[in-house]
RNA sequence: GCCAAAGUGGCGGAACUGGUAGACGCGCACGACUCAAAAUCGUGUAUCUUCGGAUGUGUGGGUUCGAUUCCCACCUUUGGUACCA
């Protein structure tokens, strides 16, 4: 009786999602006797514009991938939860006034409702919402382990900070260095200290030192402040100088920020890029952010006029190039700049250090190539020839790379080559024909000249000779630097997670974990505090609850919920511990982590860090969180604009628009069939177009189009919701896997939906009549339509492994037209069939499944 | 600039390790059903062609019996990055 109508396609799917639910058939235990499989979807900010077809992307891939395993006889854990803190909801509590616990929720619920109809397999019952202090409070525990915590370098580990304190009492810090000398102590002297002199020192001394080691530090830094959001903002969210959200400008300033080292585990992020398996992109991206390189620091003495002796430090990956330094440069603000400086330069010094400091971030950014620079009027010598080499400093140099100074090789660097040639300064060839005068050549395959004990070698065996010869004179020794920073951690911000301490005489101490959570307190006051603090600042008594003792005033960043979610999801509800050891032993890694490339360099790097951590101080058993990681591509939008004349209400049809001064209008997606805008609706959208008149051509109003991102203010997004009432969640799951490979971005246009809707309709038209009997035989199969269903179930089976989903779809369309024409409607073909393409279209599966009984 | 990935019909895209390029879907054309239209079903559909064939996977070369696939150079697009010594 029932056609594969809209009706009976809402009936069905809405009887089962019902009946999923109710019987609650994807809630999962921890133990098992099947083997375990984790399949990750990260998890969604819920914003207030809720979900656009894009979303579902890789969470449509995900559970495709769940339910296949599960089917396969696997245990499988796939949750699904909330990453709620985040500065829109706060933004939005600014504008609007309404809390962001309330919008948070709002949009929570609204998010649910429409992952809901997708018919995803997640277990609801271990949802995590970063902004719950259930949650948080386990948040804020990792970041007091994290604070109790340093690296021991010479086990390559993070260990407990009383660990460091028992070495400090027998030895000092001997054997184990200030991780960082930019970070004085204020009242200690030098840098190395003895038992004897640990012992001696007071608790604030001692606090200090400590602080210089542990893995979440609190300390003065340069940070990215941006005044128009009122906080501080890491680096990856900033923007050629601009903030990611909204594009305000930021600017450097020193603030007392806490922080996480993760310059410790540089190496580690770096080598356990070869377990796991991410796309060669990815690993590149993150290479590329830690930025190592390899090379060595040399000391150049500085030409004494009197008094005492000054070195001058440079980091530099090319010590084989040392006999070719015409010029040493400086970061202008390197320490030894006013040191140094002779009389006669002081003046152009002086204004060149002005200049410097009139220059914005977004100056900078803009004019990367322009050449500046002031020579300090005093001279570096050769270590080795005793050459005499003038000192500058420019721009160029960056004073928080390496050591703020560099040797200038301008025959093999290009900027060395530039500023030589701008100022005029004499270039030294120490690679012969390889450099032809015009423009530097950064080969390592010349065959060095005018090098003195170099001579005759190849650059890059000559590397080494000069590192060794350094380190056997004690004028230098072999170094590895990081671009990657430090990683600040303090935000400006009321909704995050407020830091577990309480500062007594400026001294943080952790909070203990009986008095965990630390509640954000409630306060309807979300504008910042003035002098870089923020909301928090103003609750007098919640920041000073106690005479002697103030709590910190900002809050963490978005990443600190995100960077350890995925071991909650193990066991969301323990209130003794973070997740129970059998539990994360049990579920274990991620084995497939599906997700935007956009998180390469925050999110993927702090999750990788904090398990890190968690791994070496004992709570974990494996050190990297996601064995496999796939990045769904984007689906953008497919925009359409109207062009109006300018200074009038008339609007011309695009091939018509040159032939006037016209303006652009991003026109809703909605109304408009392929490029043809239905002129009434659009009358009607908004009330300054109700008088608009077109300038049609063949009686058409023809738009323009534009691929962008899919966004409210461009009128692009298409809606799921609308999608599944045309066609039914299961013609979505399939559409969005048929488009093209996962990975790939491509723009969403509805062309070809009908096609995976006639597909599914045939295979429901398999077990039914002409007149809608359900109808299915128990005749044994003919060779033809064996062979039918063999090719599509060996390729459903092939591209699981190669997520390879738009293949799937395609072959078993083949199957179901082969069947069709064969009118085959018998029990042994038709019951595979179904469970093939179970994990693709759920609903009309578990219905026909039913029938069959 | 540097790093990475990718360029295939009118469109989205197939082609597993070098072996019949264009699967599957959309669109289009024709046909069936219909008074008619829509829907549905069927057939055809890379380009050129003197109907013999010829040419075709961004461009130009190369390796090979054979190249969308491997190598070199270039062009274009997308993503990452921004003076990192």
């Amino acid at each position: 009786m029932a056609d594969y109508s809209k009706e009976e396609i809402k009936r069905i799917e809405e009887k089962w999602r019902n009946e999923w639910r109710q019987r609650g058939v994807y809630r999962v235990e921890n133990q098992s006797d099947k083997p375990k499989y984790y399949v990750l979807d990260m998890f969604p900010y819920p914003s207030g514009a809720g979900l656009h077809v894009g979303h579902p992307l890789g969470y449509i891939a995900s559970d495709i991938v769940a339910r296949f395993k599960r089917l396969k006889g696997f245990n499988v854990l796939h949750p699904m939860g909330f990453d709620a803190f985040g500065l829109p909801a706060e933004q939005y509590a600014i504008d609007h006034g309404i809390h962001p616990a309330v919008s948070t929720a709002q949009n929570i619920h609204n998010f649910k409702n429409q992952l809901e109809k997708i018919g995803f397999c997640y277990d609801w019952s271990r949802e995590v919402q970063t902004c719950d202090p259930k949650y948080y409070k386990w948040t804020q525990w990792i970041f007091l382990q994290i604070f109790d915590s340093w690296f021991n370098r010479a086990k390559g580990k993070a260990e407990r900070i009383d660990e460091l304190v028992k070495i400090f009492e027998r030895n000092g810090n001997v054997d184990h260095p200030f991780p960082n000398t930019k970070f004085l102590v204020p009242g200690l002297e030098k840098e190395v200290f003895s038992a004897s002199e640990w012992k001696s020192f007071d608790e604030k001394v001692v606090q200090e030192i400590l602080m210089q080691y542990r893995l979440a530090y609190l300390a003065y830094t340069d940070v990215n402040w941006c005044e128009a959001l009122g906080t501080v903002l890491a680096n990856d969210e900033v923007i050629n100088g601009v903030s990611y959200r909204g594009g305000f400008p930021v600017v450097r300033k020193q603030m007392r920020q806490w922080s996480l080292r993760i310059t410790e585990y540089a190496d580690r992020l770096l080598s356990g890029l070869g377990q796991i398996d991410f796309s060669d992109s990815m690993k590149e991206i993150q290479r590329n952010w830690i930025g190592k390189s390899v090379g060595a620091r040399i000391t150049f003495k500085v030409k004494a006029e009197a008094g005492e002796q000054k070195n001058l430090v440079v980091f530099t990956t090319r010590p084989d190039t040392i006999f070719g330094v015409d010029f040493m440069v400086l970061a202008p603000e390197h320490e030894l700049v006013k040191e140094i400086t002779s009389e006669t330069q002081a003046g152009d010094v002086e204004k060149y250090l002005k200049y410097v400091e009139s220059r914005s971030e977004i100056d900078r950014m803009a004019e990367v190539k322009k050449i500046t620079g002031a020579f300090t009027g005093a001279y570096a010598l050769n270590p080795f020839n005793g050459r005499e080499i003038p000192i500058w400093i420019s721009e160029y140099v960056l004073a928080g790379y390496g050591t703020g100074a560099i040797m200038a090789v301008p025959c093999g660097d290009e900027r060395d080559h530039k500023f030589a040639k701008h100022f005029n300064l004499p270039i030294t060839n120490i690679i012969g024909k390889h450099y032809n005068g015009v423009e530097a050549n950064p080969t390592k395959d010349a065959i060095l000249e005018n090098s003195d004990f170099l001579n005759g070698i190849v650059m890059h065996t000559a590397i080494d000779v000069v590192v060794n010869r350094l380190e056997e004179e004690g004028i230098g020794k072999r170094q590895v630097n990081y671009k990657m920073r430090d990683a600040g951690w303090s935000r400006q911000r009321y909704w995050g997670e407020p830091f577990p301490v309480v500062y007594h005489e400026d001294i943080p101490y952790a909070m203990s974990e009986a008095d965990l959570p630390l509640e954000l307190p409630k306060s309807n006051n979300f504008k910042s505090a003035g002098n870089g603090e923020g909301p928090l600042a103003n609750l007098k008594e919640w920041v000073f609850f106690e005479p002697g003792k103030k709590r910190d005033t900002n809050t963490m960043p978005t990443h600190a919920g995100a960077a350890w979610y995925f071991l909650r999801y193990a066991d969301p509800h323990n209130d003794k511990e973070f997740a129970a050891r059998k539990a994360l032993d049990y579920w274990n890694q991620v084995d497939v982590y599906i997700g935007g490339s956009e998180h390469a360099v925050a999110h993927l790097l702090y999750s990788r860090l904090w398990v890190k951590i968690l791994h070496d101080l004992g709570y974990l058993n494996f050190d990297e969180p996601f064995k496999k990681l796939i990045n769904q591509g984007k689906i953008t939008g497919d925009s359409r604009f109207v062009y109006r004349i300018r200074g009038t209400n008339k609007f011309v049809s695009a091939g018509l628009k040159d032939q006037y001064e016209t303006d652009p209008l991003h026109v809703d997606v909605n109304m408009v069939t392929g490029l043809e805008l239905d002129t009434e609706v659009f009358r009607h959208w908004k009330p300054d177009f109700h008088n608009a008149e077109f300038i049609l051509e063949n009686g058409k109003y023809i738009c323009g189009a534009a691929i962008e991102k899919m966004s409210k203010s461009y009128f692009n997004v298409v809606n799921p919701d609308d999608i599944i009432e045309n066609y039914g969640a299961d013609t979505l799951r399939m559409y969005e896997m048929f488009l093209g490979p996962l990975e790939v971005s491509k723009p969403w246009n509805t062309n070809g939906i009908d096609g995976v809707f006639k597909f599914l309709r045939r295979i429901w038209n398999l077990f039914h009549t002409t007149s809608g009997e359900f109808l299915v035989t128990e005749d044994e199969p003919a060779p033809a339509e064996l062979k039918a269903l063999h090719k599509a179930l060996k390729k459903v089976e092939y591209d699981i492994d190669h997520y390879s989903f738009n293949t799937t779809v395609s072959e078993l369309m083949i199957c179901s037209n082969e069947l069709s024409s064969l009118k085959c409607n018998k029990r042994s073909i038709l019951e595979p069939l179904i469970i093939a393409l179970a994990p693709y279209a759920p609903h009309i599966t578990e219905e026909l499944w039913e029938k069959l009984g």
